[in-house]
DNA sequence: GCTTGACCTTCCAGTGGCTGGAAGGTCTAT
DNA sequence: ATAGACCTTCCAGCCACTGGAAGGTCAAGC
């Protein structure tokens, strides 16, 4: 299957899946002509990688989170433990973005959005 | 005044007031022997971006409110609007994570997290 | 006057995760 | 034979810095 086949199939721009094969995630085997040929297994770690990606792991975790999809012996925990680190920043990041949220709506509210010059926002930021 | 106390001031690292000058955004004068020099005006610049950028807003999105800072004549329509959709942008990233927060916290909470190789978030991203 | 060390300058490269585009080769259908 | 839809590699750019190299300047102490 050739690159643009293993796109639709994955979800992934072509482009995205040449960068990861660069960077070590899936390597497909070659044709004659030089064209990549993906087969079944590197489907499966493509559309993987896709969903991982999806839930916001970065190109390191998912690189790690492959490996052990791939291993038979890994130990759960394993996984849980990049989840849980994951799941973590992510709850960092909700809290930053409500406190940013919370004072920016409180300026927003407090702006007549007129033609006139005075601005609660400008004076926040200039204080 | 000079970059390191300007820095110290506004609370921007020096590295980034030099970029902020790259993209021109503050233009300090020189002495004579090239060392930047940094006005209160300047300062006030500085410690502007320093705020609006830590209120989430982008780069581009700074030199449009730094301009209307220092516009007398400004709209405060303008600043709002600037505002509102950046706090759009905010919410629906809020609303992004909290879907991922989600599915992930449900995922970590089904794994056992043990030396086993069975686990639902592996399973899920095969799936 | 000399040295030390803390500043300052410019310029180049790297971060993450792609994405766009150029230049050129290959395949398929007409 | 030709069109156009693929494919290849490689280089540059995005955002907002950050690190580091190489070299100039300044103030304090000997």
């Amino acid at each position: 299957m050739n690159i643009s086949d293993a796109a639709t199939e994955s979800g992934l721009a072509a482009k995205t899946i040449r960068y990861y094969e660069d960077i070590g995630l899936v390597k497909p085997g070659r044709l004659a002509n030089g064209y990549r040929d993906y087969d079944e297994d590197d489907l499966h770690k493509l559309r993987f990688l896709q969903r991982a990606r999806g839930l916001g792991f970065s190109v390191e975790d998912c690189r790690g989170l492959l490996s052990l999809y791939e291993d038979r012996n890994r130990a759960s925990s394993d996984v849980k433990k990049i989840a849980q680190t994951h799941l973590a920043e992510i709850e960092r990041k909700i809290a930053e973005l409500q406190s940013l949220q919370k004072t920016l709506s409180h300026l927003v509210d407090a702006c007549h959005g007129d033609g006139r010059p005075n601005c609660p926002i400008i004076n926040d930021l200039a204080s």
